[in-house]
DNA sequence: GGCTATTTGTAGCCTAGGCTACATTTGCCT
DNA sequence: AGGCAAATGTAGCCTAGGCTACAAATAGCC
């Protein structure tokens, strides 16, 4: 059973949520840039489906922490920091929707459960799965 | 690429986090009842490794929703609905749980993820997983 | 029956992450 | 240049989930 040890386990999960919105973020921030050269917070109100003083204040937490830099009435720039975070989660992100596909999941549920799933994975987690895909898609569906 | 209509994924994401607890906690309690007869606010505050403050209020928000009831000072009883959610959820997490050992996660590994990821897979998702670790361990493992 | 340790309860504080309502700034268009 | 719409900022409020410190109840143990 998975039933001992417990104690540390919740720790963690508590540690991942706390993380979880700044991945979302530099990663929809990256997106965005990508796509339109630029990302405002309406963008990120859009796509998060908030109101735009959550962006905001979410956006004060980034910068606090280094993700991001803003100026008033700027648009919104990655940090190196910000960078390499939205890099990492977007690949840990590409792997776990693949991941899903290859098991069989229809591609719409896959892409709505790996955006939960992703900030639990962790890298050994990742590692089997990337393997599994791997494999999966030289061997597999003919 | 999974970046199209990003809208709803984190709406559900956010929606996931509001049940998350309530999930883990009815979980824990009826583990706890399970083992040893009756299941006790400092229970749970060891096993989530929290204080019994917070404990507290969880459980008031639990008996609010309708998943326990609670009288002062006596221990935590699991209502029906209560025990419905703890057993799904229980069910959901072991599905989890023995997929990562199939896909070759360490134990201790598979036990930490599985109780973060569990709470993100939806039921198609869980079914694939399901179906795989039957497979897996049918053919596999000689 | 009384003492002490454990368990619960209560008060009050904090951060994260949501919101509405209103003010201000920018940008665009004529 | 003037004016309007969109974007951003600010004030203030809410819930969930953390905490410490202190108070009260319960349970064991003499």
């Amino acid at each position: 059973m998975a039933r001992k040890q417990k104690v540390n386990r919740h720790s963690r999960v508590r540690s991942d949520h706390r993380t979880e919105l700044a991945e979302d973020y530099v990663e929809a921030i990256a997106d965005t840039i990508e796509a339109q050269g630029t990302c405002r917070a309406v963008d990120l109100a859009h796509q998060f489906q908030v109101s735009h003083v959550t962006v905001n204040r979410t956006i004060g937490r980034l910068e606090r922490d280094g993700y991001v830099t803003t100026a008033p009435y700027a648009p919104i720039e990655l940090t190196k920091e910000g960078h390499r975070l939205a890099a990492t989660s977007r690949r840990r992100h590409e792997v776990v929707y693949q991941f899903l596909l290859a098991i069989g999941v229809p591609e719409a549920t896959a892409a709505t459960d790996s955006e939960g799933i992703e900030h639990h994975v962790s890298p050994e987690s990742l590692e089997a799965m990337r393997a599994f895909v791997e494999t999966a898609t030289v061997s597999g569906k003919p």
